[in-house]
DNA sequence: TTGATACTTGACCGACCGGTCATCTTTAAG
DNA sequence: CTTAAAGATGACCGGTCGGTCAAGTATCAA
């Protein structure tokens, strides 16, 4: 309680400021003008914590691959739950997620990874790794949930990397699906079939 | 033969000029200037034929689509062929197509309805619901396949048009993941795994 | 030949972009 | 109390953005 309604720090707030706006439109949409404004900075301090923008989209992923990490994806692939279940805790959460963000700000933001992937992959080689980073993490998520799953003999044995790899191209579709709709409820009608996919060992 | 190296007239010249430039890149990044230059065009003359750079946008949607519609999903979805091989010759496509950019350009563009959805589409209902209509279109192809693939005892009955829909998820899924690796590869491998995908029907 | 219409030209506009900088205030170590 | 570094301020910069416009030229029907 003592340490409630702290302001955070100047660099917190520009990186906050910066995922919301990011997620909610787009990299090249947002301006740093914007940033600043909606986290009561001024510029000039902005550009002393980031030496350009495109820094601060750097630092932008990993924070978000931070809370990403040790929020729901830790959540969803919680060792107690029985491996199929992680799989649809995953898509549940994504769900839940997308809809709260709907219910809030009238739009699906979609997946920020996803969205930053497509819009600047194509420009800029080191966040296009950085991003590819976020996405290999997580597929490997999978991959042990499927190993697991695997070994428990819950399903039958399969190309557990390949199916991973699947299984979060299926996320990310449904997703990039919902967002074009603007109706999170693709995510749950679609989402749970990507327990559905496989890809078999080849010998 | 006569009619060869005909140039094209303006507005197709700025309608194909933007419709590589936003695909390669992206919407935001891509400004009238370039693309009135790549395609020998003076500005005045664009905003002849384009009221804003919003409704070329619109226009190079509905040009792609048509090829679209018209090229490979035509191909894909021959009648000809078995419903269960026009699902691998759609991914097939895919691959060969974003291989082939690739090797030209040196990056994978990806899918410019995806692109464009995840960049645009919380920005602009109208634009939205333009790639929306792509979507529908194209998992509607999906379902028909599917229909027959059902008629002909080829897969055991499903819910055709939520599996439709969660193919072209996950479609889009694969070239997103495949684009942030820089990699065609990736569809090849993990593209068949369209087939398994299944959502029951719910009576 | 005339006149209207389609199209082209390139200079021009204000707004905004990412980024800089000199200057000031705050913080904290010695 | 001194001093240096960290952080904050806001005016400022060149460049580019999407878009405008007045003045042309090419086309074609009557």
């Amino acid at each position: 309680m003592a340490a409630m309604n702290v302001e955070p720090n100047t660099r917190t707030r520009i990186l906050t400021s910066a995922r919301v706006l990011f997620h909610g439109r787009s990299y090249a949409d947002v301006g740093i003008k914007e940033i600043c404004d909606s986290a009561k900075v001024q510029k000039g301090s902005f550009y002393h914590f980031f030496p350009s923008k495109r820094d601060l989209a750097m630092a932008v992923i990993d924070d978000m691959a931070d809370d990403w990490a040790h929020g729901f994806v830790a959540e969803a692939f919680d060792q107690n739950l029985r491996p199929i279940e992680r799989l649809d805790y995953m898509v549940d959460a994504a769900y839940y997620w997308q809809k709260a963000a709907k219910d809030i700000e009238g739009r699906m933001p979609g997946c920020l990874f996803g969205n930053l992937a497509l819009e600047i992959s194509t420009r800029d080689e080191v966040l296009r790794a950085k991003l590819n980073a976020v996405f290999n993490k997580t597929s490997s998520r999978f991959r042990e949930t499927l190993d697991q799953a695997v070994s428990l003999g819950e399903i039958a044995p399969l190309d557990t990397e390949a199916t991973a790899q699947a299984m979060l191209a299926f996320l990310e579709g449904v997703i990039l699906l919902a967002k074009t709709r603007n109706d999170p409820e693709v995510i749950r009608i679609l989402g749970p079939a990507i327990k559905t996919l496989r890809i078999e060992r080849m010998n």
